[in-house]
DNA sequence: GACATCTACGACGATACGTAGTAGATCGTA
DNA sequence: TACGATCTACTACGTATCGTCGTAGATGTC
């Protein structure tokens, strides 16, 4: 049996939307606030927005913080990391991870290679730990 | 508007289990096929895997050939290939692809990071066409 | 106390997916 | 030729997720 896990399902649009407010911010948000800066590109309503909050809250990809008698959001993983969790998931699905990988680096830009060599190169002298 | 494509959505658990069928085969398989391979497993009825591989066509994630009065299905594409559009689409949506590269390379393990070494390594002297 | 603001909870439609039944074409064979 | 096996096509139903809101009720402000 190869690693089962559950895979990280992709966030909805209006969901995508609602987080994008969130990691654009730099602090935690208010229903409010969100609905707000969400208005400006989509005609909402304001419940909808709550709804959407609550789900991703349900889902642990934002947390919240009373204020007063509102709750503040926020986003409970950097974008990056959430983009991050679903290659892995991707990767981990693939049969041969190294055909994958190889395949993967053929595909990406000359900048993206060269961010990856970076990358790389940072893991030497870096000790530490990493996954196994 | 940053590059607003269709996500592929992720395979169900009974899709995933069907293509693996596929991908492990070296032939097309017929449905009767695949489901013989499905039934070591899983207590389905013929018409459960006809409907999977008939919805799988649909999403151009296998193709089918006439055999006779029966179809055969093959995987669409290596089953890397899949993993890696899952990849290219994640690192689409994060929003730093530096940060994310570096994230991730920072998670991969010692052996997928002497893989990606090894893949770029390739790129070097490899003129062939890459997207900018 | 009247009004604004928030949350909690429920709801409905659309779509995807797991799961399967039935009808009807086709093919081999007694 | 009529029979049974095999296949496809089409339909269907239940569950889950997501987009989208509405209503009810608590709380805070003048």
């Amino acid at each position: 049996m190869t690693s089962e896990e559950k895979a990280p399902r992709p966030l909805g649009d209006l969901e995508r939307l609602v987080m994008e407010q969130l990691w654009a911010a730099s602090e935690a948000l208010t229903v409010r606030q969100v609905h707000e800066r969400v208005a400006t590109t989509r005609d909402l309503a304001y419940t909808t927005v709550m709804t959407v909050l609550d789900r991703l809250a349900k889902k642990e990809l934002t947390e919240r913080e009373r204020d007063g008698k509102a709750w503040r959001y926020r986003a409970a993983a950097p974008r990056e990391e959430l983009a991050v969790d679903l290659m892995r998931d991707a990767l981990d699905r693939a049969g041969d991870r190294r055909e994958a990988l190889v395949r993967f680096v053929g595909q990406v830009s000359d900048e993206e290679a060269a961010l990856l060599r970076e990358a790389l190169a940072k893991l030497d002298g870096d000790t530490s730990g990493r996954a196994g």
